[in-house]
DNA sequence: AAGTGTTTTAATTGGTGGTTTGAATTCCTA
DNA sequence: TAGGAATTCAAACCACCAATTAAAACACTT
């Protein structure tokens, strides 16, 4: 078992467990017996559990803030007026492709991100925003524009208002599923959900202020 | 120290403590402490941690969902048609008022209730769901006869958006807050992010499908 | 005031948590 | 292939946890 491999299991299992119970629901002996590793190999290769979920998120955030830029760069090129639609697509369907074509589960993913804003006092929260915040300011900037006239302080509480929506709805996708079947139904697939939520997002982005 | 006042200490250590950092962060033994009780008083007086949780909700949603429920029967005595708008408003104000007529914050109100359901294994949100639902599905029905023509899973998968934008916004209130302070120097209140949240969260309903 | 049921107390139990250690093993290079 | 660094391993450590118990303190009735 190379190092890679062993530093990998770790990363597989404590996504997947975090996850599914939350960080401190989730113990280290759980993780490495999953992962089919000794206990010891998370301080050795991390140094500490808080430092292991926070490389859990930089493995997931890396890539998706790296595919959002790029897209962003593409479409700045082009020169064309964008529209808000147009960048929250850019954003979810990007991200979404990034995450699939990792093999990543995207629900997985929003699950991760929910916990991140709830769970742990915050400490992740700091971390996400300290490593990641300038791509997204320039997401919300490039969007701000697409609002002119929008005054700016109702402009970005109605950015966490579309936050706080995709965070949750997609984090609890499969409790909210599961009702929704039940009393219509309907099955909802996560691509549909967020073919869903761009146009409710961007009436909320365009209301009258 | 009565036996009333023992309880009512224990709730509030619980209350404050739980909603700065969680349940499973949150021992009773912290709990006991600052209330200034005996650590066996909470599984004396509550069964277990989990009911103490429990409990706490309890104290909480009960007169929440009461105000709502009234002001619903208040409002369809008026026999007017409500809009979606005048019912927001009415949820909104109306457990604001209930919150703050105790004495009780509702920022702290609305981190519970955004831990409650991202505790995914989760009791609490059954617990919730099988005591107040009733309530919140006549709110969703009627919310739901002020958008007529809109689709029901359309309709319900959006009241799920602008569930998660209200609980992740207010829960968060303090956060962001202080970074739209620092950034644009702008003070927001509670109140003032509710009527910026109410037309939002309309605008969103009343979107085209 | 005696007695009964209730509440509080202090000490204990059995268990799990993250982390550390030092020896054993594997890996890589010289 | 020999030697040294990197990694793995079993065991232990220590702090902390929820829950229980039995005795003490209290409140209330008769």
């Amino acid at each position: 078992m190379t190092q890679t491999d062993t530093v990998s299991r770790i990363l597989d299992a404590a996504e997947v467990l975090f996850a599914e119970r939350g960080f401190t629901e989730t113990s280290l002996r759980t993780i490495t017996s999953t992962a089919g590793v000794n206990l010891a190999a998370v301080n050795y290769h991390f140094g500490s559990k808080k430092e292991l979920i926070q490389a859990v998120f930089e493995r997931f955030l890396t890539p998706f803030t790296d595919s959002l830029v790029k897209e962003l760069d593409r479409r700045e090129a082009m020169e064309e007026p964008l529209s808000a639609e147009a960048l929250l697509n850019s954003l979810y369907r990007g991200a979404m492709a990034s995450l699939e074509c990792q093999g990543r589960d995207p629900q997985r993913f929003m699950r991760l991100l929910g916990l991140a804003y709830t769970q742990y006092q915050g400490h992740l929260r700091r971390f996400i925003v300290s490593r990641y915040g300038d791509s997204y300011r320039r997401f919300a900037g490039l969007l701000s524009k697409a609002l002119p006239g929008l005054d700016p302080v109702t402009f970005y509480w109605r950015l966490y208002f579309m936050l706080g929506a995709t965070i949750f709805t997609l984090s609890s996708f499969d409790a909210i599923e599961a009702i929704l079947r039940e009393d219509f139904g309907a099955e909802s697939s996560l691509q549909e959900t967020l073919e869903r939520l761009v146009p409710a997002a961007a009436a909320m982005l365009h209301a009258d202020a």
